[in-house]
RNA sequence: GCCGAAGUGGCGGAAUGGCAGACGCACACGACUCAAAAUCGUGCGGGAAACCAUGCGGGUUCAAGUCCCGCCUUCGGCACCA
């Protein structure tokens, strides 16, 4: 018998795959049902392959592998988002162009994958920077503006004096992170998408998918649908604003409003305010502040007067003053709010804070702090100094109330949301071209389809420039241009499109990757969507998810695609830590290089560990002891040839292979890697304890197998001539009746406490369990009374009650 | 702060409300060997025992790691990183 030596088993079967693209997969197969399987496509950076995706990646390639021996035509298709800020800056930093940077970084990926055996199919490989990739996102763009749902809007933007628009990230403290200077906050018209506009539909539909339980609420408590009314204000010296509440009920006790410092409405009332020195001297405050700070509940409360005005509140006409506030934000809502500081705790903070008074409109207890909704609704709680409503139930009020308001035509009922709109521009080079053109007679329109792609030019300078403008906005063959309506002299867009943009509708392309006349034909699109499973990492469960399944939904009211929510099932890995428990990073120096793991234990050893490491949405910490582990294991089935004995299966084994069969099929099909991994390894315990075991037995045992460790199931089949390819197999099935078993052990409580463990016949009845536990000397010593009662769990417990 | 998740031996981790610690690592001992490595086998939460043990404090239940209430700690996200 040969050793076993990984190198050479896998570069082997490596080949074996490639020259026979053994997982290129056709739209459609006889007698095959179609079945897509996704992992999110990284950005391809320079370190190459980390553990975090060989742990992902090859844990659903377990599950391909699978599907595909259960008889699935199955689509598991790799890309790279390469458009972005990580790829820019880098390229700044190597002083290189991005489109070089990128191209050697895929290069690399694609080896290392080829490396750790996935079964990709690599026919179907799509970058999202590719022009023509980009093509059709930007074809999608116009699709979306002809639709009405991308406008420009003014939007707010962090600003630096010396290095223009920043990033979130780029912002530390509210200072920037290249130069330190401070930061402040800039009003900027942007392109934006109306995704608010599906907000109701992006909440509802998740009822049509499996996502995990937790994946759904943080969708819903991102989306934030709430259902409330929509009031309007007269303002005394003239004017009038809107403001949202959920809370209707408590509108008797407003003793204040707050505005948004930049409010539109405080600019209208210039005139009438009386301090509007100390109105711009707040505001420059604010400009200071992101909008994290503004809203942070347990910082100071801030605010200021607006003296000389003053709002009416529409159910009473009683007269209240008008604040503006940093935490009231100008873009969300409506910018303004109804402050009742007895049923609201950020209110009766800034009522304390300034002195405002307090009216008290439902029972309780308001003399510590504000008594909110979540301690009133639902509680038949009453009404009081409400005029005609006092006396009523909070859900009474509610609904009494917003009648009253919307008769006298001043309300209306209304959905609001948390969620915003989806800010699309970019100020930045990397990124696809918005493929948008200013005409001075037209307005905005968009570039006549057929010119796609806009093409991102290639230049020597794409640092973002000091005005805040997109590096583009300083080539003149790319600005300028002709209306495509009219012919007029006519300026481009020159902001770029958010990294989101591309990843929001790859899995779309992977159908129909080499198309040229659509972004995927309806027939690709219908055979392969939707995905039945998608992972990816924790960090995109809201954003990225909620932005794809935003995009197909205008896609398919467009009716360009055939479903309405793209993925059935989301899964997402943990991540993995280093063997110190931190992130593993560079300057840490826990980092560990999949390659060089694979030198030493192969990639198969590594596949098994990564899948058995710990349970897969968790994160875990890295150890290489446990990957020489999984080499061992590894070994022992490579060993286990010789103890193959003819073709007569050992009724002892049946058992543990059955049980194994069944455990790692379910824990497969429920991403539970781990356990699948430790029954195997029950199993293999089972065949050194037994020494005999018959072809079909070890067969069926490199089947079980083969998801994780590919490379050596391929081999030991063709050495024991199971066949040349283990993809013309079929996976095992479980024979139930090898899984009957005469007797079962039953553990035997008394009061409570586990005393015995009986062997029973497995057709007893509970009579008779009671007499073999009464009769065992462990359970008598604990029967020092009556049996009062019996409690007994078939097949698991029998539990004594004894007094 | 808000939203989401997690906390179990020396370590990674198992456990539809039903024997807590499966499986593995590390460790110890034994077999093989001149010896070591590799391999195979045995043991392995604490405690003499009664019992005590799943982050902390209460509760529900015949039975709680699991369900409920109140805390603590760590991690992820919070809209221009993707």
């Amino acid at each position: 018998m040969k050793v076993y030596n990984p190198a050479e088993v896998e570069k082997k079967w490596q080949k074996f795959w490639e020259e026979n693209k053994t997982y290129n997969v056709k739209d459609h197969v006889e007698g095959k049902e179609n079945e897509y399987i996704l992992i999110e496509f990284p950005y391809p950076s320079g370190i190459g392959l980390h553990l975090g995706h060989c742990r992902s990646y090859t844990a659903i390639d377990a599950v391909a592998r699978m599907k595909r021996l259960c008889g699935k035509n199955v689509l598991f298709p790799f890309g790279t988002d390469a458009f972005g800020l990580e790829a820019e800056r880098t390229a700044i930093r190597e002083k290189k162009l991005p489109q070089e940077i990128v191209e050697r970084n895929i290069q690399v990926f694609h080896s290392q994958l080829k490396e750790i055996g996935l079964s990709f199919d690599w026919s179907r490989t799509i970058n999202s920077c590719d022009e023509d990739y980009y093509k059709w996102t930007q074809w999608q763009f116009i699709q979306f503006f002809k639709k009405g749902l991308a406008e420009k809007q003014e939007t707010t933007v962090n600003w630096c004096p010396n290095c223009g628009v920043l990033a979130n990230e780029e912002v530390e403290d509210g200072t920037c992170c290249q130069c330190h200077a401070e930061t402040t906050q800039k009003a900027k018209a942007q392109w934006v998408l109306k995704m608010t506009e599906y907000g109701e539909r992006l909440a509802d539909d998740l009822d049509k998918t499996d996502y995990l339980d937790h994946i759904k609420l943080s969708q819903l408590n991102w989306i934030g649908k709430s259902e409330g009314v929509e009031v309007d204000f007269e303002i005394k010296q003239g004017g009038k604003f809107s403001i949202f509440t959920t809370c209707i009920e408590t509108i008797y006790g407003i003793t204040f409003m707050v505005l948004a410092p930049e409010s539109k409405v405080v600019d209208n009332l210039k005139d009438k305010i009386t301090n509007w020195d100390e109105v711009l001297k707040y505001r420059a405050e604010t400009a200071k502040k992101s909008e994290f700070d503004r809203t942070e509940m347990n910082k100071d409360k801030s605010g200021l007067k607006l003296q000389g005005v003053s709002a009416i509140n529409p159910v009473n006409g009683k007269e209240v003053d008008i604040y503006i506030g940093d935490f009231v934000l100008a873009g969300y809502g409506t910018g303004a709010v109804m402050a009742v500081p007895t049923h609201d705790q950020r209110d009766y903070e800034f009522a304390d804070k300034f002195g405002i008074p307090k009216i008290q409109v439902i029972e309780g207890d308001v003399s510590e702090k504000a008594l909110e909704k979540y301690d009133y609704l639902g509680k038949g709680i009453k009404l009081i100094n409400s005029e005609e409503f006092t006396g009523m139930t909070v859900e009474e009020a509610k609904v009494a109330i917003t009648d009253k308001l919307v008769n006298m035509g001043v309300a209306r009922k209304k959905l609001n949301f948390k969620m915003r709109d989806w800010i699309f521009s970019r100020q930045r080079y990397w990124g696809e071209p918005i493929p948008m053109i200013n005409c001075p007679h037209c307005g905005w329109v968009p570039e006549k389809e057929e010119n796609l792609p806009l093409t991102l030019p290639h230049v020597d300078s794409y640092e973002p420039t000091k005005d805040g403008e997109s590096p583009l906005s300083v080539i003149p063959e790319f600005v300028n241009t002709i209306c495509p309506v009219c012919g007029a002299a006519a300026k481009r867009e020159t902001d770029t499109m958010p990294g989101w943009a591309g990843s929001s509708w790859y899995f779309l392309r992977y159908c129909d990757p080499h198309n040229t006349k659509e972004f995927a034909s309806k027939e690709a699109l219908k055979a392969w969507l939707p995905v039945k499973l998608y992972n990816g990492g924790n960090e995109h469960t809201t954003r990225h998810l909620l932005y794809a399944r935003f995009w197909v939904k205008v896609l398919y009211d467009l009716d360009l695609v055939p479903v309405d929510e793209p993925f059935k099932k989301r899964i997402s890995q943990g991540l993995i830590l280093g063997a110190d428990g931190k992130k593993m990073s560079k300057s840490a120096g826990n980092g560990v290089d999949p390659r060089i793991m694979v030198e030493r234990y192969g990639a198969d050893s590594l596949r098994v560990w990564m899948s058995f490491m710990g349970e897969y949405s968790e994160k875990v910490n890295w150890s290489e002891d446990g990957l020489k582990a999984c080499n061992k294991f590894l070994n022992k089935i490579w060993n286990i040839q010789e103890l193959v004995n003819g073709d007569n299966p050992t009724k002892e084994l049946q058992f543990a292979l059955n049980t194994a069969i069944k455990k790692v099929t379910n824990d497969i099909e429920n991403n539970k890697f781990n356990t699948a991994i430790s029954a195997i390894m029950i199993l293999v315990n089972e065949i050194y304890k037994v020494k005999k075991l018959s072809n079909d037995e070890y067969k069926k045992l490199l089947l079980l197998i083969s998801p994780f460790a590919p490379h050596l199931a391929n081999e030991l089949f063709d050495i024991m001539g199971y066949g040349r390819s283990i993809e013309d197999c079929a996976w095992p099935q479980v024979d139930e009746k090898a899984l009957q078993l005469d007797e079962i052990e039953m553990p035997v409580q008394v009061n409570g406490r586990v005393r015995a463990v009986v062997t029973i016949p497995s057709s007893a009845s509970q009579d008779e369990i009671v007499e073999i536990a009464k009769s065992n000397e462990e359970v008598a010593k604990f029967i020092t009374g009556n049996i009062v009662k019996v409690i007994y769990v078939p097949k698991k417990i029998l539990n004594l009650i004894v007094k």
